[in-house]
This record gives structure tokens, C-alpha cells and sequence, in this order.
DNA sequence: TAGGCCATCTGGTCCT
DNA sequence: AGGACCAGATGGCCTA
């Protein structure tokens, strides 16, 4: 019998997980003698590497015993007289050498599962010192990789003295290779940098950069309490994540709870600043600085009506007030669009 | 529904 | 011999 059977069954009896290789190979264990295709008729949708795989899962023995085995074929379908094969018989696949088999091979996948999330949480913990960090909206693998890439290429610019961090390139260096998603993601993030002061507070406190000290009272880092507003909900930054925003022109925050700096921390789980449209009757006071122009990242965000809005409003005082027109937000959509406008309005008002 | 991402299984290879 | 590491294959889940 030709590869032809072994791909049909194959098609019908699709293996998945947990042992169904395994499962399938021990029950194709008596087409031992199948496997070497005297038709030599090849499946072409069936490719080599799999053909292979199959062969060596029926077999469940070595390479070595079926490069002899074809040897033997290939010199018997020649009609020549060969002489004996030298070296160490085949082994037969006793049914006690099937279950060693099976149990080595049961104790590796596990072993290979226990590395693999060794390997994950090595990356769950680079996601964390990344410039966002959301355990809702967990960057991919491959995004993680490339923003810690950026992000060390960024910094390293930065010390030399060639980068503000404040910059539209800093930016751009972050975003670099990055798909949209990302790079919105990042951008949003960048956009809801407390306040310096606040950093220095919590450096201070939590025994300098990324210290593991923890603050007094666990709520939200800071809040911006405005009138008619309902409180946010939203979660807090990490300390590790404060640091890198440290550039951001100071907002006026009333703090009035402190921040957990170890992990213990609750990340914020939001989906960190939405794209975010402005709307609104009012003027300037004033040209914003080129700081400010510089930050205007939303420039490439797609518009869209789903986007939270965020208005303008002119206060009794006289004062803009930015809000959030969409209460029909989700909640965290909602939160992290709160953060932002507040910080609008405390820096127009500045 | 296609495509992206992920977890898992697996056999091969290298090293101790 | 057994463990670590690697890469291919596969199916499940999610989202646009």
C-alpha cells in the first residue's frame, strides 16, 4: 500500500492535540509493511517532510532502522542477490518498547511544555518594562520583540544626547516596523504621561528607578477630579512605565491616592487611549509649544465613528474643560479617553 | 471566512 | 541515555 492510503487516512483521522499523533501512530502501528510503497506512487498534495513524519510515526523506531529497511527494499526490488545486512538486527516494537516509547515521549512533551512557558513568561516579563504594557491587550510575541528592539535603540539615542524623548522621532523610533495596532497602541500610551513631579514621588519612594518599595495607600496612582465628571475607573501605569515618560510636559494632577510599585501593582488594563477625535467652539490662548506640537500623534489614527470624541467646553471661569462625548464607551475605553482629556484640560489651563 | 497568533506535539540534533 | 533546544505541523481561538 502507497502513500495514497496514508494520506486518506490521514484526512480522515486529522490529529490535534495531546497525544493524537501518538494515538494515530500506535494505530497504524501493523502498516509497518504498508509503509515501504512497492508502487512507488507518490501523493502530491502530501508534502515530503510530512510523508516522512507519518513514515516515522508508524514506524516509531530511529532513523536508522528505516534507512536500513528502504536499504533492504530498494536492493530487493533490484531482484539482486545482496548480501546480508550487517550490523545490529531491527529491533521489533515489543509492546513494552512501545510504552517506553510512549512514556519518553509523554515526559518530554512536558518538559517541553514547562519550557515553553518559561520561554512565555520571560516574555511577559519584557512586555512589562515595554513603553505599554495592557494585560487586556497583550502585545503579540513577535510586536514584543520588535518594540523591546526599538525601544533599546530609542533609549540608546537618547543618552547620546540625539533624541528627546519628547520627540516625534522618539516616537517614530518605537514604531518602527511595528503593524498599525501597535504603533497606535504605543502612541496612546505615550499620550497619557503623568506628571514628572509625580515620577520623581514615586522614584523617591519606591528606592529609585523601578524600585520595589510600595507606597502607602494601594488606589490609583493619581486622578484628576473634575466636576460632573464621573470618576475613572481606570487602572494605573507601573512605576517602570512612569519612568520612561518622564519628558512629558507636566500636567497639573491632584494626587490624591499613591501607586504600588512592585508588581503587585495592578497594570493598567484599559486599552490605553483610543484614537481620539477633537471637537469643540473654542479658541487658544495661545500657540501650543512645538512640544506640544510634536505630540500630536493621533495624526495616525484612522478616523472613525467608533473612536471615543473627546469636546471642548468652555467653563464659567473660562477655562476649557475637555470631556468625553461618548459615555457610550466601554468602561475602558472610556477611562483611558477620561485620563486623556483630563490632561488636556489641565495643560490648556496651565 | 481568511488570516494572525498561539499552544502543543513531535522528531531531529547536539550536548553532558 | 536523557535533557535542552529547535523547527515543522496542526488545530483552536479570535478578529476584521
Amino acid at each position: 500500500m502507497g502513500c495514497g492510503f496514508l494520506q486518506a487516512r490521514m484526512m480522515t483521522k486529522p490529529y490535534g492535540k495531546a497525544g493524537d499523533v501518538s494515538q494515530l501512530v500506535s494505530s497504524l502501528g501493523w502498516m509497518d509493511e504498508d509503509l515501504s510503497s512497492q508502487d512507488g506512487e507518490v501523493a502530491p498534495p502530501m508534502s515530503h517532510y510530512k510523508l516522512t513524519r507519518i513514515a516515522l510515526g508508524v514506524r516509531e523506531v530511529d532513523n536508522k532502522d528505516i534507512e536500513e529497511e528502504e536499504l533492504e527494499e530498494d536492493e530487493n526490488q533490484g531482484g539482486e542477490k545482496v548480501p546480508k545486512r550487517r550490523g545490529p538486527k531491527k529491533k521489533k516494537m515489543t509492546k513494552a518498547r512501545q510504552e517506553r516509547f510512549r512514556a519518553r515521549r509523554v515526559k518530554a512533551n512536558a518538559r517541553e511544555r514547562s519550557r515553553m512557558h518559561g520561554l512565555n513568561d520571560a516574555l511577559d516579563s519584557l512586555r512589562r518594562v515595554m513603553p505599554c504594557y495592557s494585560k487586556t491587550q497583550k502585545l503579540s510575541k513577535i510586536e514584543t520583540l520588535r518594540l523591546a528592539r526599538n525601544y533599546i535603540w530609542a533609549l540608546s539615542e537618547v543618552l547620546e544626547g540625539g533624541q528627546s524623548p519628547e520627540s516625534r522621532g522618539f516616537m517614530e523610533m518605537l514604531c518602527n516596523g511595528l503593524s498599525q495596532p501597535t504603533s497606535n497602541l504605543v502612541a496612546g500610551c505615550l499620550q497619557l504621561g503623568p506628571a514628572p513631579g509625580m515620577v520623581d514621588r514615586l522614584e523617591e519612594k519606591c528606592g529609585g528607578p523601578g524600585g520595589a518599595g510600595v507606597l502607602e495607600q494601594p488606589e490609583h496612582p493619581f486622578s484628576y477630579t473634575s466636576p460632573g465628571l464621573p470618576s475613572p475607573p481606570y487602572g494605573s501605569l507601573e512605576a517602570t512605565h512612569l519612568l520612561h515618560l518622564k519628558g512629558f510636559k507636566a500636567v497639573t494632577y491632584e494626587k490624591v491616592s499613591s501607586h504600588e510599585c512592585s508588581s503587585a501593582t495592578p497594570p493598567y488594563d484599559g486599552p490605553l487611549t483610543p484614537p481620539l477625535s477633537i471637537s469643540g467652539n473654542f479658541s487658544l490662548k495661545q500657540e501650543p509649544s512645538s512640544h506640544e506640537a510634536e505630540r500630536n500623534y493621533t495624526s495616525n489614527y484612522p478616523t472613525s465613528q467608533h473612536y471615543p470624541v473627546a469636546t471642548a467646553l468652555a467653563g464659567p471661569d473660562g477655562h476649557a474643560v475637555f470631556q468625553v462625548s461618548r459615555y457610550d464607551l466601554p468602561l475602558d475605553s472610556f477611562a483611558s479617553t477620561y485620563m486623556v482629556t483630563s490632561q488636556m484640560t489641565a495643560l490648556y489651563n496651565e
